[in-house]
DNA sequence: CTTTGAACCGACCTGTGGGTTGGTTTCCTT
DNA sequence: AAGGAAACCAACCCACAGGTCGGTTCAAAG
Protein backbone atom coordinates (compact mmCIF):
# COMPACT_ATOMS: atom_id res chain seq x y z
CA UNK A 1 0.00 0.00 0.00
CA UNK A 2 1.09 3.47 -0.58
CA UNK A 3 2.73 4.83 2.24
CA UNK A 4 0.76 8.49 2.67
CA UNK A 5 -2.40 6.18 2.29
CA UNK A 6 -1.66 3.63 5.09
CA UNK A 7 -0.67 6.31 7.13
CA UNK A 8 -3.87 7.66 6.93
CA UNK A 9 -5.78 4.21 7.36
CA UNK A 10 -3.20 3.82 10.57
CA UNK A 11 -4.34 7.26 11.86
CA UNK A 12 -8.11 6.21 10.83
CA UNK A 13 -7.94 2.96 12.85
CA UNK A 14 -6.43 4.37 15.77
CA UNK A 15 -8.87 7.39 16.12
CA UNK A 16 -12.22 5.17 16.01
CA UNK A 17 -11.32 2.71 17.94
CA UNK A 18 -9.98 5.58 20.70
CA UNK A 19 -13.22 7.01 20.40
CA UNK A 20 -15.02 3.63 20.68
CA UNK A 21 -12.97 2.66 23.53
CA UNK A 22 -12.63 6.63 25.27
CA UNK A 23 -16.47 6.47 25.18
CA UNK A 24 -17.11 3.79 27.05
CA UNK A 25 -14.61 3.65 30.18
CA UNK A 26 -13.40 7.22 30.05
CA UNK A 27 -10.25 8.92 28.74
CA UNK A 28 -8.04 8.71 32.25
CA UNK A 29 -9.32 4.95 32.76
CA UNK A 30 -8.37 4.37 29.05
CA UNK A 31 -5.09 3.10 28.77
CA UNK A 32 -3.63 2.95 25.35
CA UNK A 33 -2.61 -0.56 25.61
CA UNK A 34 -6.24 -1.03 25.52
CA UNK A 35 -6.23 1.06 22.08
CA UNK A 36 -3.39 -0.48 20.64
CA UNK A 37 -3.70 -4.53 21.45
CA UNK A 38 -7.58 -4.04 19.58
CA UNK A 39 -5.85 -2.81 16.84
CA UNK A 40 -2.74 -5.31 16.85
CA UNK A 41 -0.72 -1.92 17.04
CA UNK A 42 2.42 -1.45 19.18
CA UNK A 43 3.16 1.92 21.52
CA UNK A 44 5.77 3.01 18.79
CA UNK A 45 3.57 3.16 15.70
CA UNK A 46 1.07 5.24 18.33
CA UNK A 47 3.58 7.98 19.17
CA UNK A 48 4.67 8.17 15.63
CA UNK A 49 1.78 9.36 14.28
CA UNK A 50 0.78 10.85 17.90
CA UNK A 51 2.96 13.22 19.98
CA UNK A 52 0.96 12.27 23.19
CA UNK A 53 -2.39 10.76 24.80
CA UNK A 54 -3.71 14.46 24.73
CA UNK A 55 -2.90 15.01 21.41
CA UNK A 56 -4.39 11.99 20.51
CA UNK A 57 -7.71 12.86 22.22
CA UNK A 58 -7.91 16.37 21.30
CA UNK A 59 -7.32 15.27 17.54
CA UNK A 60 -10.14 12.50 17.99
CA UNK A 61 -12.24 15.72 19.42
CA UNK A 62 -11.85 18.46 16.57
CA UNK A 63 -12.43 15.66 14.27
CA UNK A 64 -14.87 13.11 14.78
CA UNK A 65 -16.66 14.46 17.97
CA UNK A 66 -17.05 17.23 16.30
CA UNK A 67 -18.50 15.50 12.86
CA UNK A 68 -20.64 13.31 15.25
CA UNK A 69 -22.59 16.66 16.87
CA UNK A 70 -22.37 18.14 13.54
CA UNK A 71 -24.25 15.78 11.86
CA UNK A 72 -26.80 14.41 14.50
CA UNK A 73 -27.59 17.89 16.31
CA UNK A 74 -27.02 20.65 14.50
CA UNK A 75 -27.21 19.67 10.61
CA UNK A 76 -30.62 18.48 10.70
CA UNK A 77 -32.08 21.95 12.29
CA UNK A 78 -30.80 23.48 8.84
CA UNK A 79 -34.85 23.88 8.16
CA UNK A 80 -37.52 26.12 7.33
CA UNK A 81 -40.27 23.93 8.87
CA UNK A 82 -41.72 23.86 12.24
CA UNK A 83 -38.23 23.92 14.82
CA UNK A 84 -40.17 21.79 17.78
CA UNK A 85 -40.34 18.65 15.90
CA UNK A 86 -37.35 19.06 13.74
CA UNK A 87 -35.11 19.61 17.58
CA UNK A 88 -36.97 16.55 18.91
CA UNK A 89 -36.32 14.37 16.07
CA UNK A 90 -32.54 15.04 15.73
CA UNK A 91 -32.63 14.61 20.01
CA UNK A 92 -34.48 11.10 19.49
CA UNK A 93 -32.19 10.15 16.98
CA UNK A 94 -28.59 11.05 18.81
CA UNK A 95 -29.78 9.37 21.86
CA UNK A 96 -30.51 6.24 19.41
CA UNK A 97 -27.75 3.67 19.84
CA UNK A 98 -25.69 3.27 16.41
CA UNK A 99 -26.26 0.35 14.77
CA UNK A 100 -22.93 -0.18 13.81
CA UNK A 101 -20.74 -0.04 16.65
CA UNK A 102 -23.28 -0.08 19.09
CA UNK A 103 -21.62 3.38 20.35
CA UNK A 104 -24.37 5.97 21.65
CA UNK A 105 -23.17 9.21 20.51
CA UNK A 106 -24.98 10.90 22.50
CA UNK A 107 -23.50 10.13 25.47
CA UNK A 108 -19.99 11.47 24.31
CA UNK A 109 -20.49 14.80 24.81
CA UNK A 110 -21.72 14.74 28.29
CA UNK A 111 -19.68 11.96 29.87
CA UNK A 112 -16.33 14.03 28.70
CA UNK A 113 -17.45 17.35 29.70
CA UNK A 114 -17.83 15.96 33.29
CA UNK A 115 -14.52 14.04 33.20
CA UNK A 116 -12.39 17.29 31.93
CA UNK A 117 -14.12 19.64 34.04
CA UNK A 118 -12.01 20.99 36.57
CA UNK A 119 -9.04 18.97 35.23
CA UNK A 120 -8.05 19.76 31.74
CA UNK A 121 -8.94 23.06 30.77
CA UNK A 122 -7.46 23.08 27.46
CA UNK A 123 -9.55 19.78 26.18
CA UNK A 124 -12.60 21.27 27.91
CA UNK A 125 -12.63 24.44 26.17
CA UNK A 126 -12.58 22.21 22.42
CA UNK A 127 -15.90 20.55 24.42
CA UNK A 128 -17.70 23.43 25.53
CA UNK A 129 -16.90 24.96 22.01
CA UNK A 130 -18.95 22.02 20.86
CA UNK A 131 -21.90 22.21 22.96
CA UNK A 132 -22.04 26.19 22.40
CA UNK A 133 -22.06 25.38 18.47
CA UNK A 134 -24.99 23.38 19.25
CA UNK A 135 -26.24 26.10 21.53
CA UNK A 136 -25.82 28.79 18.68
CA UNK A 137 -27.61 27.37 16.13
CA UNK A 138 -30.88 26.06 18.68
CA UNK A 139 -31.21 29.55 19.88
CA UNK A 140 -31.19 30.73 15.74
CA UNK A 141 -33.83 28.13 15.08
CA UNK A 142 -35.71 29.33 17.90
CA UNK A 143 -36.19 32.70 17.22
CA UNK A 144 -36.65 31.75 13.31
CA UNK A 145 -39.45 29.72 15.02
CA UNK A 146 -40.72 32.55 17.05
CA UNK A 147 -41.32 35.27 13.81
CA UNK A 148 -42.56 32.41 11.99
CA UNK A 149 -45.24 31.93 14.95
CA UNK A 150 -44.92 28.47 15.69
CA UNK A 151 -43.17 29.39 19.29
CA UNK A 152 -44.61 32.03 21.77
CA UNK A 153 -43.35 35.35 21.64
CA UNK A 154 -42.76 36.07 25.13
CA UNK A 155 -40.29 32.99 25.67
CA UNK A 156 -36.75 33.45 26.52
CA UNK A 157 -35.00 31.77 23.47
CA UNK A 158 -31.39 31.30 24.80
CA UNK A 159 -33.21 29.35 28.50
CA UNK A 160 -35.22 27.29 26.09
CA UNK A 161 -32.02 26.15 24.48
CA UNK A 162 -30.17 25.76 27.56
CA UNK A 163 -32.96 23.83 28.99
CA UNK A 164 -33.08 21.32 26.30
CA UNK A 165 -29.27 21.29 26.41
CA UNK A 166 -29.21 20.44 30.51
CA UNK A 167 -32.27 18.03 29.74
CA UNK A 168 -30.14 16.15 26.95
CA UNK A 169 -27.21 16.03 28.82
CA UNK A 170 -28.48 14.88 31.75
CA UNK A 171 -30.56 12.09 30.72
CA UNK A 172 -27.66 10.19 29.48
CA UNK A 173 -26.03 9.50 32.75
CA UNK A 174 -30.04 8.15 33.83
CA UNK A 175 -29.37 6.07 30.54
CA UNK A 176 -26.85 4.26 31.69
CA UNK A 177 -28.25 3.17 34.54
CA UNK A 178 -29.18 0.10 33.69
CA UNK A 179 -33.07 0.44 31.82
CA UNK A 180 -31.83 2.79 29.09
CA UNK A 181 -34.28 2.76 26.97
CA UNK A 182 -37.40 3.30 29.98
CA UNK A 183 -35.16 6.67 31.09
CA UNK A 184 -35.02 7.61 27.35
CA UNK A 185 -38.52 7.03 26.42
CA UNK A 186 -39.99 8.98 29.55
CA UNK A 187 -37.60 11.92 28.93
CA UNK A 188 -38.55 11.96 25.35
CA UNK A 189 -42.38 12.52 26.33
CA UNK A 190 -41.73 14.80 29.07
CA UNK A 191 -39.94 16.90 26.32
CA UNK A 192 -42.40 16.64 23.86
CA UNK A 193 -45.00 17.67 26.77
CA UNK A 194 -42.43 20.64 27.16
CA UNK A 195 -41.68 21.78 23.61
CA UNK A 196 -45.89 21.65 23.21
CA UNK A 197 -45.95 24.35 26.55
CA UNK A 198 -43.50 26.58 23.96
CA UNK A 199 -46.19 26.96 20.99
CA UNK A 200 -48.16 30.24 21.70
CA UNK A 201 -51.14 29.91 24.01
CA UNK A 202 -54.49 30.67 21.44
CA UNK A 203 -56.03 31.85 24.75
CA UNK A 204 -53.60 34.32 25.57
CA UNK A 205 -54.14 35.91 21.95
CA UNK B 1 -8.13 13.16 73.87
CA UNK B 2 -10.21 9.71 74.38
CA UNK B 3 -8.81 7.30 72.29
CA UNK B 4 -12.38 6.42 70.41
CA UNK B 5 -13.61 9.81 69.99
CA UNK B 6 -10.00 10.23 68.66
CA UNK B 7 -10.74 8.08 66.15
CA UNK B 8 -13.84 9.11 65.02
CA UNK B 9 -12.88 12.57 64.45
CA UNK B 10 -10.22 11.54 62.11
CA UNK B 11 -12.50 9.75 60.06
CA UNK B 12 -14.80 12.20 59.79
CA UNK B 13 -11.95 14.89 58.72
CA UNK B 14 -10.89 12.33 56.46
CA UNK B 15 -14.31 12.00 55.28
CA UNK B 16 -15.35 15.49 54.35
CA UNK B 17 -12.02 16.33 53.25
CA UNK B 18 -12.29 13.34 50.71
CA UNK B 19 -15.65 14.41 49.49
CA UNK B 20 -14.54 17.82 49.11
CA UNK B 21 -11.28 16.75 46.90
CA UNK B 22 -13.21 13.99 45.59
CA UNK B 23 -16.55 16.70 44.19
CA UNK B 24 -13.11 18.65 42.42
CA UNK B 25 -11.10 16.84 41.11
CA UNK B 26 -12.67 13.07 41.13
CA UNK B 27 -12.23 10.25 42.16
CA UNK B 28 -9.72 8.56 40.04
CA UNK B 29 -7.89 11.92 39.63
CA UNK B 30 -7.87 12.22 43.29
CA UNK B 31 -4.94 10.17 45.24
CA UNK B 32 -4.48 9.68 48.43
CA UNK B 33 -2.00 12.47 49.18
CA UNK B 34 -4.10 14.91 48.21
CA UNK B 35 -6.19 13.96 51.23
CA UNK B 36 -3.54 13.25 53.52
CA UNK B 37 -1.15 16.10 53.15
CA UNK B 38 -3.84 18.50 53.43
CA UNK B 39 -4.77 16.99 56.70
CA UNK B 40 -1.36 16.49 57.59
CA UNK B 41 -1.95 12.51 58.52
CA UNK B 42 -0.25 9.63 57.04
CA UNK B 43 -0.65 6.64 54.87
CA UNK B 44 -0.69 4.70 57.82
CA UNK B 45 -3.32 6.80 59.60
CA UNK B 46 -5.60 6.14 56.75
CA UNK B 47 -5.18 2.20 56.11
CA UNK B 48 -5.69 2.13 59.69
CA UNK B 49 -9.20 3.41 59.42
CA UNK B 50 -10.39 2.34 56.15
CA UNK B 51 -9.15 -0.78 54.32
CA UNK B 52 -8.98 0.87 50.91
CA UNK B 53 -9.72 3.84 49.30
CA UNK B 54 -12.80 2.47 47.57
CA UNK B 55 -14.15 1.29 50.68
CA UNK B 56 -12.97 4.94 51.83
CA UNK B 57 -15.23 6.08 49.15
CA UNK B 58 -18.58 3.85 49.65
CA UNK B 59 -17.88 5.12 53.31
CA UNK B 60 -18.53 8.65 51.93
CA UNK B 61 -21.20 8.00 49.77
CA UNK B 62 -23.58 6.36 52.37
CA UNK B 63 -23.13 8.93 54.91
CA UNK B 64 -22.15 12.48 53.62
CA UNK B 65 -23.43 12.20 50.32
CA UNK B 66 -26.92 10.32 50.91
CA UNK B 67 -27.16 12.45 54.32
CA UNK B 68 -26.58 15.72 51.65
CA UNK B 69 -29.14 14.77 48.43
CA UNK B 70 -31.93 13.81 51.67
CA UNK B 71 -31.36 17.30 53.48
CA UNK B 72 -31.46 19.41 50.26
CA UNK B 73 -33.83 17.01 47.53
CA UNK B 74 -35.77 14.82 49.75
CA UNK B 75 -36.66 16.27 53.27
CA UNK B 76 -38.23 19.37 51.68
CA UNK B 77 -40.66 17.08 49.67
CA UNK B 78 -42.50 16.40 52.94
CA UNK B 79 -45.00 18.79 52.71
CA UNK B 80 -48.63 18.88 52.01
CA UNK B 81 -48.54 22.23 49.94
CA UNK B 82 -48.53 22.77 46.17
CA UNK B 83 -45.53 20.38 45.04
CA UNK B 84 -44.40 21.94 42.01
CA UNK B 85 -42.77 25.00 43.94
CA UNK B 86 -41.66 23.13 46.54
CA UNK B 87 -39.32 20.75 43.86
CA UNK B 88 -38.64 24.42 42.34
CA UNK B 89 -37.22 25.93 45.77
CA UNK B 90 -35.25 22.41 46.37
CA UNK B 91 -33.72 22.27 43.18
CA UNK B 92 -32.66 26.05 43.66
CA UNK B 93 -31.05 25.59 46.58
CA UNK B 94 -29.30 22.44 45.85
CA UNK B 95 -27.42 24.40 42.73
CA UNK B 96 -26.58 26.86 45.25
CA UNK B 97 -23.43 26.86 46.31
CA UNK B 98 -22.58 26.22 49.90
CA UNK B 99 -21.03 29.10 52.01
CA UNK B 100 -18.73 27.31 54.04
CA UNK B 101 -16.82 25.37 52.00
CA UNK B 102 -17.22 26.47 48.49
CA UNK B 103 -19.09 23.33 47.61
CA UNK B 104 -22.28 22.40 45.60
CA UNK B 105 -23.20 19.75 46.74
CA UNK B 106 -25.73 19.28 43.33
CA UNK B 107 -22.52 18.48 41.57
CA UNK B 108 -21.80 15.75 43.17
CA UNK B 109 -24.27 13.44 42.52
CA UNK B 110 -24.06 13.04 38.41
CA UNK B 111 -20.18 13.80 38.48
CA UNK B 112 -19.95 10.57 40.08
CA UNK B 113 -22.32 9.04 38.23
CA UNK B 114 -20.53 9.67 35.02
CA UNK B 115 -17.59 8.38 36.53
CA UNK B 116 -18.79 5.50 37.86
CA UNK B 117 -21.33 4.57 35.07
CA UNK B 118 -19.08 2.05 33.12
CA UNK B 119 -15.84 1.88 35.60
CA UNK B 120 -16.96 0.40 38.62
CA UNK B 121 -20.56 -1.72 39.44
CA UNK B 122 -20.23 -1.56 43.27
CA UNK B 123 -20.04 2.22 43.76
CA UNK B 124 -22.44 2.90 40.52
CA UNK B 125 -25.28 0.79 42.35
CA UNK B 126 -24.92 2.91 45.59
CA UNK B 127 -24.98 6.21 44.04
CA UNK B 128 -28.04 5.16 41.94
CA UNK B 129 -29.96 4.34 45.12
CA UNK B 130 -29.37 7.58 46.01
CA UNK B 131 -31.00 9.10 42.29
CA UNK B 132 -33.68 6.17 42.90
CA UNK B 133 -34.93 7.31 46.43
CA UNK B 134 -34.95 10.73 44.96
CA UNK B 135 -37.12 9.67 42.26
CA UNK B 136 -39.20 7.93 44.75
CA UNK B 137 -40.09 10.61 46.35
CA UNK B 138 -40.40 12.88 43.41
CA UNK B 139 -42.73 10.61 41.92
CA UNK B 140 -44.82 9.86 45.13
CA UNK B 141 -45.38 13.76 46.04
CA UNK B 142 -46.05 14.68 42.25
CA UNK B 143 -48.98 11.86 42.82
CA UNK B 144 -50.50 13.30 45.85
CA UNK B 145 -50.15 16.70 43.80
CA UNK B 146 -52.56 15.16 41.57
CA UNK B 147 -55.29 14.11 43.74
CA UNK B 148 -54.95 17.64 45.34
CA UNK B 149 -55.80 19.41 42.09
CA UNK B 150 -51.95 20.90 41.75
CA UNK B 151 -50.86 18.74 38.62
CA UNK B 152 -52.67 18.21 35.63
CA UNK B 153 -54.47 14.84 35.62
CA UNK B 154 -53.21 13.50 32.00
CA UNK B 155 -49.70 13.46 33.39
CA UNK B 156 -47.21 10.81 33.68
CA UNK B 157 -45.92 11.29 36.94
CA UNK B 158 -42.86 8.69 36.13
CA UNK B 159 -41.95 10.54 33.54
CA UNK B 160 -42.22 14.03 34.56
CA UNK B 161 -39.66 12.93 37.95
CA UNK B 162 -37.27 11.18 35.35
CA UNK B 163 -37.38 14.64 33.15
CA UNK B 164 -36.67 16.74 36.54
CA UNK B 165 -33.90 14.21 37.44
CA UNK B 166 -32.24 14.27 33.82
CA UNK B 167 -32.28 18.14 33.44
CA UNK B 168 -30.81 18.65 37.07
CA UNK B 169 -28.21 16.16 36.31
CA UNK B 170 -27.35 18.01 33.06
CA UNK B 171 -27.21 21.39 34.01
CA UNK B 172 -24.80 20.81 36.17
CA UNK B 173 -22.38 20.49 33.45
CA UNK B 174 -23.58 23.61 31.95
CA UNK B 175 -22.86 24.90 35.24
CA UNK B 176 -19.16 23.99 35.68
CA UNK B 177 -18.55 25.83 31.86
CA UNK B 178 -17.65 28.90 33.28
CA UNK B 179 -20.07 31.42 33.56
CA UNK B 180 -22.19 29.10 35.98
CA UNK B 181 -24.60 31.83 37.44
CA UNK B 182 -25.90 32.46 33.94
CA UNK B 183 -26.80 28.66 32.99
CA UNK B 184 -28.39 28.30 36.60
CA UNK B 185 -30.91 31.35 35.93
CA UNK B 186 -31.49 30.35 32.49
CA UNK B 187 -32.37 27.06 33.51
CA UNK B 188 -33.98 27.47 36.91
CA UNK B 189 -36.32 29.68 34.91
CA UNK B 190 -37.11 27.00 32.16
CA UNK B 191 -37.96 24.38 35.20
CA UNK B 192 -40.37 26.69 36.28
CA UNK B 193 -42.02 27.38 32.55
CA UNK B 194 -42.17 23.89 32.18
CA UNK B 195 -44.25 23.08 35.96
CA UNK B 196 -46.19 25.84 34.66
CA UNK B 197 -47.47 23.59 31.50
CA UNK B 198 -47.92 20.69 34.52
CA UNK B 199 -50.89 22.60 36.03
CA UNK B 200 -54.33 21.88 35.22
CA UNK B 201 -55.25 23.97 32.10
CA UNK B 202 -58.78 25.62 33.08
CA UNK B 203 -59.73 25.56 29.07
CA UNK B 204 -59.61 21.47 29.15
CA UNK B 205 -62.03 21.27 32.39
C1' DC C 1 4.51 2.53 87.02
C1' DT C 2 3.76 -0.93 83.75
C1' DT C 3 1.26 -2.93 80.22
C1' DT C 4 -1.56 -3.07 76.25
C1' DG C 5 -3.43 -1.85 72.11
C1' DA C 6 -5.40 1.74 69.32
C1' DA C 7 -3.76 5.61 66.56
C1' DC C 8 -0.38 7.04 63.78
C1' DC C 9 4.13 7.52 61.14
C1' DG C 10 6.87 7.10 56.92
C1' DA C 11 9.93 4.34 54.32
C1' DC C 12 9.26 0.87 51.19
C1' DC C 13 7.09 -2.33 47.74
C1' DT C 14 4.82 -3.02 43.39
C1' DG C 15 1.82 -2.74 39.52
C1' DT C 16 0.52 0.41 36.09
C1' DG C 17 0.74 3.25 32.18
C1' DG C 18 2.58 7.23 29.51
C1' DG C 19 6.43 8.00 26.97
C1' DT C 20 11.36 6.80 24.82
C1' DT C 21 14.58 4.62 22.01
C1' DG C 22 17.22 1.59 19.07
C1' DG C 23 16.34 -1.39 15.74
C1' DT C 24 13.57 -3.69 11.69
C1' DT C 25 10.43 -3.77 7.82
C1' DT C 26 8.23 -1.69 3.89
C1' DC C 27 7.85 1.07 0.10
C1' DC C 28 9.07 5.00 -2.77
C1' DT C 29 12.72 7.35 -5.36
C1' DT C 30 16.56 7.52 -8.38
C1' DA D 1 19.58 -2.40 -7.24
C1' DA D 2 20.67 1.01 -3.67
C1' DG D 3 19.63 4.45 -0.57
C1' DG D 4 16.60 6.61 2.46
C1' DA D 5 12.64 7.80 4.77
C1' DA D 6 8.25 6.54 6.57
C1' DA D 7 5.85 3.04 9.26
C1' DC D 8 6.18 0.04 12.74
C1' DC D 9 8.01 -3.06 16.58
C1' DA D 10 8.99 -4.15 21.43
C1' DA D 11 11.92 -3.79 25.15
C1' DC D 12 12.83 -0.44 28.33
C1' DC D 13 12.48 3.72 31.49
C1' DC D 14 10.38 6.15 35.13
C1' DA D 15 7.05 8.69 37.71
C1' DC D 16 3.05 7.96 40.14
C1' DA D 17 -0.19 6.07 43.32
C1' DG D 18 -2.38 2.29 45.95
C1' DG D 19 -1.16 -0.53 49.43
C1' DT D 20 2.15 -2.79 53.17
C1' DC D 21 4.83 -3.14 57.23
C1' DG D 22 7.82 -2.51 61.09
C1' DG D 23 8.25 0.80 64.35
C1' DT D 24 6.70 4.86 67.60
C1' DT D 25 3.48 7.62 70.45
C1' DC D 26 0.03 7.98 73.69
C1' DA D 27 -4.01 7.30 76.44
C1' DA D 28 -6.55 4.16 79.25
C1' DA D 29 -6.65 0.00 82.29
C1' DG D 30 -4.71 -2.75 85.98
Amino acid sequence: MEKNLKSRVTINRLCYKGLDIFSKKGYYQTNLNDILTELKLSKGAFYHHFKSKEDFFIHIVQNLVVQKVYALLIEPLNTQENPLPIIWDSIEKALEPNKSNEMVYGFMLADFLTEFGKRNEEISRYLRDIVQMWEVNLVSLLKKGKTDGHIARHLDCEGVAAYIIASFLGVRTLMSDGNSRQSKYLYLQQLKHYFASLKPQPEFI
